[in-house]
DNA sequence: ACCTGAACACCGTTCAAGT
DNA sequence: ACCTGAACACCGTTCAAGT
């Protein structure tokens, strides 16, 4: 009952929330621990008493990033459960979507910002998770001759990186304005991924 | 032949080549003004005589970067004329080689950090000859029926956004030990351009 | 034209001290 | 256990002043 000067229970979990906002409103930039703290309204050393240093908190909300994707995905998968081409489709989309809605967070969490990963095990936990739902698509496209036969850690992994890169230069702006004249977002992707599939997909709806 | 006191008549050239050093050697993290101004022997504000900004001096370092890599592309397609699948191979390990072996420079020059892109002109020329590059080595494929027909600046920003993307993931350790201990990041990039190829790529040399 | 030094508002991080 | 405030070494940027 003594909420009257923030002791109010979850001032880590509350940090983290205000890093995602900061993340939001003003961009990566300007992420930093003194106006997560301010944000939170505590002292700027506050956040000393949970996170380590700016690191660890920047692990925090990159697996909350990573929390964020595997729900989605998880969901798709239980949403068209004998279409594999459709969950493929799909969950490209929901990452090309979690990329150009929140690409600040997109970026803390996929783009390798931390100097030494291995330090923060619960990220590196739901890295894997993440993983291993690419894996299990990848096999389920196997099956249905959608991908070619193989390891199937090596055509997740290839997965992730032709759509990771275009999401990323799409971010960035490094796709030339005549490409984006002609296509949207969405039909880059899917042309990406009908150059790696077997069996042809549509480019419309 | 007044020397002493550095007005060595190429500061700016100074301080990009500081900022190259200070990336090479510290990291992308700690590129400062202050360090590059320091290291190149002016006081912390002697910069301003030459770049606007921070992210000024970042595009000029980017440019630096592009021009390299340009160099390094013209002259491989110069060295295989008739072999296009050798050109798009051995383009595609030159970028490679530049992520790993200069990641924070490659960081700078392909990542887009920058927060306006277009307001800096002569990097926003290069990256374009840098594409045309890409695009005519692509239309080159496509005449020998390594790529399938169709746009080809669609096909060049599948192939960048597919090795961009691997290079980025090498770089920030998010590919998986099971698969670095299986394969080198050199058949990593094979197997990606074979994926997205017509005809089989040999993934030894 | 090119550079310096002081100044300002921001950082991350530490540490003694308070409850 | 959780938080504060002062302190330190760093930033980017501006501006008056020097040559």
């Amino acid at each position: 009952m003594k909420n009257n000067t923030y002791h109010h229970g979850d001032l880590k979990n509350a940090l983290i929330q205000a890093g995602v906002e900061v993340l939001a409103s003003e961009g990566v930039n300007a992420l930093s621990l003194r106006k997560v703290a301010k944000r939170a309204g505590v002292s700027h050393s506050a956040p000393y008493a949970h996170f380590a240093d700016k690191q660890a908190l920047i692990a925090a909300i990159a697996t909350e990033g990573h929390l964020y994707i595997f729900d989605a995905i998880t969901a798709i998968s239980g949403q068209y459960p004998e279409d594999p081409m459709r969950q493929l489709i799909e969950t490209a989309c929901a990452y090309l979507r979690f990329g150009l809605d929140e690409p600040d967070l997109f970026k803390i969490t996929f783009a390798g910002m931390l100097e030494h990963e291995r330090d923060h095990p619960s990220l590196v936990e739901m890295t894997q998770k993440n993983f291993i739902l690419l894996r299990q698509l990848v096999v389920r496209c196997q099956a249905a001759g959608i991908f070619a036969t193989g390891p199937d850690d090596l055509i997740a992994q290839n997965l992730w990186a032709t759509v990771y890169g275009l999401i990323s230069l799409l971010q960035g702006g490094q796709v030339s304005s005549a490409l984006l004249d002609r296509f949207s977002p969405r039909q880059l992707l899917l042309f990406s991924l009908n150059q790696m599939t077997q069996i042809d997909i549509p480019f419309e709806e």
